[in-house]
DNA sequence: TAGCTCATCGACCGATTCGGTCTATTCTGT
DNA sequence: ACAGAATAGACCGAATCGGTCGATGAGCTA
């Protein structure tokens, strides 16, 4: 993998993004590498060249990803905010952020839970089975919110599952326009988020 | 198309069903006959004897899922209605209900929106160019809609961005295991716009 | 300039899979 | 018992698969 890691980062991105754009598209086995090629704007050959096999390329790009995902949780989430909006908008701008540079990266990373390929789905479960994965989990998890700011007409229960699916709808209804429009799609997250809590939460609260 | 049509509903659907999956999963060209046969629970053969070439079955789908979306919302969508709520409601109850019986449905609608393979592209444009597609999207456009009632701090575009991606997540956060709990489902959704209603309206609307 | 290294690509490899056919067998109605 | 349809598995040539290789050429050192 050297090869590929001492390549000019721009051309790096190329490669990563394309590729992780035909995983997220087709899974493991449909995504060709004449595919990953014509994606990241190389040659075929140039595919085996930098990883070795097809195999290598995908734990290479998952391990990327979760490497990526798990630093910018770590250094980006603030687990002492407790507040239920607040909470989100974090989470939510950070994966935004995210896909500014890698456009396909959440569908890939979703997709490599539902891979079930046996020619990777060993790799993959060894991958998710270190204990990284617990922190991240419980770090992002919604769980411990103060939940005692919401109105007594409001519940927090349903809120949090408003919340959880419009956060997804916004994530995924643009993922493939969020090319410059994500400093407008930011501002309309704030919006709605500011939205909720006018009118959710106890006047003394706001 | 006879041959299929004379099939028993039962296995009509399932055949429906899992080549809906299989396209929507992997598109036209990477979804395979030996795919669609699996999914279906049936020999490749029968893929070419029921419908010939995949170009013709795929067709033969996208008029299936066209005819029973606008069928249900001419006969299920109340144009009448204004209210905001009441409108997405409407709408989201009627493709919930179409995802019960054929779970792929909207995903693979909204896949041949984005279809590249030139190979059907053509077909796919002829099809969504007649006059009844335009009738269609003006039924269940989100224009006309009573906004007097909401609270002079509720905006309400910003709502309706809300509830259109939050619908959106609702949808397809739960594509794959919505067959039991469809009934729980709505009930969350229902208890969904119940809360944005009490918290968004003017007291004397409620 | 000569010579070396190595990134790069088009052509190529055997193997697999493709869309589609054909044949042999089982079912069904009479 | 028999005709005719339904069905599956073997099969077809062609395309594509993951992966390799040889030729090319740009960049470096001397």
């Amino acid at each position: 993998m050297e090869k590929f890691e001492s390549l000019p980062a721009e051309k790096q991105n190329a490669v990563l993004n394309g590729a992780m754009a035909c995983f997220a598209a087709s899974g493991y086995k449909k995504a060709s590498a004449s595919d990953i090629a014509g994606a990241a704007g190389i040659s075929k050959a140039m595919v085996f060249h930098y990883f070795g096999t097809k195999k290598a390329l995908y734990l290479y790009l998952l391990d990327y990803c979760c490497q990526m995902m798990v630093g910018e949780i770590r250094e980006r989430l603030d687990p002492a905010v407790t507040d239920f909006f607040d909470r989100i908008k974090q989470a939510t701008t950070i994966k935004l952020s995210v896909l500014g540079k890698h456009p396909a990266m959440l569908t890939f990373l979703e997709g490599t839970y539902f891979e079930t390929d046996e020619e990777v789905r060993g790799a993959i479960q060894a991958h998710y089975a270190k204990e990284e994965w617990e922190q991240f989990r419980t770090r992002i998890t919604l769980e411990n919110l103060d939940v005692s700011k919401f109105k007594d007409t409001a519940d927090p229960a349903l809120v949090l599952k408003l919340l959880v699916r419009y956060a997804y709808g916004y994530l995924n209804m643009t993922n493939g326009k969020l090319d410059l429009e994500l400093d407008s799609l930011l501002r309309e997250f704030d919006a709605c988020m500011a939205l909720l809590k006018t009118h959710f939460y106890k006047p003394e609260y706001l």
